[in-house]
DNA sequence: GTGGTCTAGACCACA
DNA sequence: GTGGTCTAGACCACG
C-alpha cells in the first residue's frame, strides 16, 4: 500500500492519511480484516511524527473504518463499498484540473504540457518496474 | 464570477479561494486588469469572515497574480509569473505527479487517464473562448 | 504649533494627534480659547487624509478638550492644567530610552551616539532659526 | 525577565513586546543563545492571547534578533543586525530625532535634555553590569 | 465604500 | 510541553 503526503497542500497531514486509508478501503486495495501498516514504520516511511500517524488511526477508529487491537495492530472493518467509478473519476479530475490551471498560469503551451505528462508517466512506470524487480529478489 | 468553497475538505478555505482565482485567470473568466470581487461582498456571499478573503487576496498579491490598490480594489495583473523556465517546469511537474499518483491510486489505467486530461484541456479551452466572446460584447 | 506624526510607531495616527493636542494644551503651547489649525491645511501639512484629522478632532471634542463651532473652527476649552514636570520628564525618558536601545541594538558606541545627538540638535536649531527668519519677513 | 505592557498607549501590544525584548537584549538582561520565555506562559502572565506573543516573536525572528526552534523554544541570536553602517546610522537618527522633537515639544531645554540622556545611558550601563555579574554566579 | 492590521480562539505538527 | 497556522471580530486609514 502506498501513501502519498502532500506537505504543501495545506490540508492537515493526518486528514490526508485518513482520506487515503478510506480511499484504499473503498477501492479494494485494502480488504476487510486486513492489517494496516503499523504506526512506527509508516511514520518513518512518510517522514511524519508518530503522533501524527497515531492521530490519523485514532480518527479512523472513531469513524468506524478501522479497528485497533492494542498490541496486535490496526485492521480494516467490514462494510465499506468500493467507490463508484463516477466518484473516482471526480477525484482524479480535480487533480488534473489543478495541473492544467498551473500550466496555464505558468504559460506552458498545451503541447509541451502533454509531453511533460507523458515523460512523467514513463518515469513513474520505470520506477514501478524497478521496485517490482527489487521485491522479486 | 462564481466561487465554491468546500468546508469539509480540510484544505484551508483561503487556499481554496486562491486556487479558484488562479483557475478563473487561467480559464479567461477573469481578464488582466479586471477587478476581482471586493472583499466584503465576496466574504458575505461565501459566508466567510472578511479576513479569510483578505488573506487569499494577500496571498495572490504576494504571488504576483493580482494587484491590490487600497481604497480602490483588487485587480488581475497583466504579466504574472516572471519565473525562469526551469522553475516553472519544476512547479508544473509537481502538479502533474500528483495527478499521476492519484490516477495510480484510483487504479485508472494510463490510457483512460490521458483521455481524461485531453477532455479537461478541451473543456478549459472551450470556457476560455466562451469568455472571450462574452467580453467582446 | 508643530505636530509630528510617526507613521511607523504602529500607534493609530489619529490618537497620536489627539495626544499631541493634549500635550500642547497641557504645556501651555496652546492657550484656552485659542483656535486649533483647521482640518484641511493641517491634513495637508501632515500628509494625512482629512478624515483622519477630523476623527482626531471629534475624539478631542468628545473628551471635552476642544470645542467645535461649525463654520468657525475648533477652539481649546478651559480647565487644562499644565503637565507637571515629573510627567513631562517621564514622557521624554521613554523616547530617550528607545534611542539608547536602538543604539545598543545597532552596536553604535556611546561616544558616537552622543556625537550624533549633538549633531541632530544643531541641525534642528538651525532649521528653527531659518523658520523664524522666514516668518519675520 | 519582566515585561510591562501598556494597554492604554494605543501602540500595538506585540510591538511593545518586540521593543522590550530588544531592550532586554541591549541591556544584557538577555544574553545570546539564551532562551526567551515560552509563548504560552508569557501570554498568561501578561494576560495576552498566545498569538499576540507569537506575533511578537515572529517579528523578532524576521528581524534576525531571535531564532525560533519549533518544539524547543525561542533563543536570542548571536550576531544580529548585519546592517551596513549607513543604514544603522539612519535608523538611529530617526530615534534620536523623535526624542529631540519630544524634548522641544515639552519645552525641555537642550542642556537638561543632554543631562537626561547621560543619566539614562548610565542607568543602562549599570543594569548591563549587574546582569553580567548575575550570570557569572 | 475600499483594503489593511491587531487581537483572539481553536487546531495542527512535533519533541 | 514547544512553536505555527487558520479563521474570526473589531478597528484603522483612506477615497
Amino acid at each position: 500500500m502506498l501513501f502519498q503526503i502532500n506537505f504543501k497542500s495545506g490540508m492537515p497531514v493526518y486528514l490526508q492519511l485518513v482520506d487515503q486509508v478510506k480511499a484504499a478501503a473503498a477501492s479494494g486495495e485494502l480488504k476487510p480484516g486486513e492489517a494496516l501498516p503499523s504506526i512506527r514504520p509508516l511514520a518513518e516511511e512518510l517522514r511524519l511524527n508518530r503522533n501524527t500517524v497515531a492521530k490519523a488511526y485514532a480518527e479512523l477508529e472513531s469513524l468506524g473504518v478501522i479497528e485497533s487491537l492494542p498490541g496486535k495492530g490496526c485492521f480494516l472493518k467490514q462494510n465499506h463499498s468500493p467507490l463508484r467509478k463516477e466518484i473516482r473519476r471526480k477525484l482524479l479530475i480535480e487533480e488534473i484540473d489543478q495541473a492544467i490551471v498551473m500550466a496555464h498560469h505558468l504559460q506552458v503551451p498545451g503541447r509541451e504540457f502533454l509531453e511533460l505528462i507523458q515523460q512523467r508517466m514513463d518515469s513513474f512506470e520505470h520506477k514501478r518496474r524497478a521496485n517490482e524487480e527489487h521485491k522479486e529478489k
